[in-house]
DNA sequence: GTTACTCCCGTAGTCAGCTACGGAGTCAAG
DNA sequence: CTTGACTCCGTAGCTGACTACGGGAGTAAC
């Protein structure tokens, strides 16, 4: 009875959440949002459960979990699985830290290939071709 | 008339770069690696000058630089565009240091999260399942 | 009631960077 | 001279997260 309930057609969800309608199909047929029944000869209608939910699928996202992560996420909301949710998380947390040591490697050596770029004069060889040349072992 | 002069197949190739025969071959049609001459009816044989080159697209890739961009570097290398090159890798590096900035603020809100959930007792809502219904901008 | 959206649904294409497959040709050992 | 390993080549498949297409059905405005 609800003012919203269930006012969204697709195009209004799209819309309404700023995802693309072939997205919202798209989690449909990966299990992450619910299909509502279509009224006989009908069409869908959506409310903000929708909404929540896309906005879950989108933050989880944006913290680096990866679509099968995400539905094993909204599998565990039910507030009884609180631990197995955050040991995913730390997983991703780990994860996370690995990437961001690789990236401070590869920040390191680009910025003292660039600088020796800088620094060169006359005509001794490219530093940086050089050293693509010799490998990261050096 | 040197010893190793030309001395791979592909194969040998494969085994002395650790780089997987058919990936070789993509090179080739990615025009990162020149196919040698053919013998009619014979065999394509590889030396020095391709372990080099396979040496230097793997380094460049370790540093984020995707094929395309490795295609650019090979081809600026001759001396005379270190330039060029190292403008390639600044762009590059900026491009880390932006990937990098999103990494830390994903590493802290997860650990943040992580924490929370940690520190959580009682019959209180699972504070990671609550926050990504939320949304990052909290 | 006609026009113009929008929805539905299945299928196919996109991107990067490989990786696999299959059939024919080539090479080296025994 | 046969066997078995390797090469050649074109094409197709893989992953993840979409994005596009097309034809038929439903809906809203005038």
């Amino acid at each position: 009875m609800s003012e919203d309930a269930n006012s969204f057609s697709i195009g209004g969800l799209a819309e309404a959440t700023n995802v693309h309608i072939e997205t919202i199909r798209y989690y449909q047929r990966r299990g992450l949002l619910p299909v509502p029944e279509r009224p006989p000869g009908g069409i869908r209608r959506y409310g903000s459960s929708d909404v929540d939910r896309l906005l879950f699928v989108k933050t989880a996202q944006q913290l680096g979990f990866n679509l099968d992560e995400v539905g094993e996420l909204l599998r565990l909301d039910d507030g009884t699985h609180c631990q197995e949710a955050s040991a995913l998380a730390e997983r991703k947390l780990q994860d996370v830290r690995g990437r961001l040591d690789q990236l401070q490697r590869i920040e390191k050596v680009l910025n003292e290939l660039v600088s020796r770029c800088r620094a060169r004069q006359g005509d001794i060889d490219c530093p940086l071709i050089a050293s693509l040349y010799r490998g990261l072992a050096e």
